[in-house]
DNA sequence: CACCTGACAGAAG
DNA sequence: TCTTCTGCCAGGT
């Protein structure tokens, strides 16, 4: 084996991981079901990968257009809506087009839609 | 390596 | 309750 090849192996194999722990990601946020809501952060710990939160964030800041991921599940801390422009709006509207409510502060009502998984259940 | 940026989160004021 | 500051982590220049 070449100094080159054993370069591009561990490359390679730092890529593989970084797409294992995405797929992991966008599986916790699949799971998310409709009419509930996850924190960044939230969705990362479920992920395994407590403290990533923004990692989370950069992900689905770099979604494609057309994604079929329920990317509008996921809310800043608090049930903040974290994103601006025509992403907020449409964030808004599908949240409320699945019966999820809103605080007169804007944010979401936390105590009638997180997300709770496998919690007493 | 230094320095900056961000769809975060929590603490302070 | 809202704004600002700090700590954080991954990436980009």
């Amino acid at each position: 084996m070449t100094r080159d090849s054993r370069t591009h192996a561990r490359r390679t194999s730092a890529r593989n991981a970084v797409d294992v722990a995405h797929q992991r990601i966008f599986a916790t946020i699949d799971a998310i079901p409709r009419g509930r809501v996850a924190s960044y952060g939230q969705v990362a710990a479920e992920a395994g990968l407590a403290g990533r939160a923004r990692w989370v964030g950069r992900l689905l800041s770099r979604l494609p257009a057309h994604s079929a991921l329920p990317w509008h599940r996921v809310l800043g801390a608090g049930g903040r809506v974290s994103v601006g422009g025509s992403a907020a709006r449409e964030q808004r509207r599908r949240l409320r087009a699945e019966g999820v409510g809103f605080r007169p502060s804007g944010r979401v009502d936390l105590a009638r839609h997180a997300w709770r998984p496998e919690s007493a259940g």
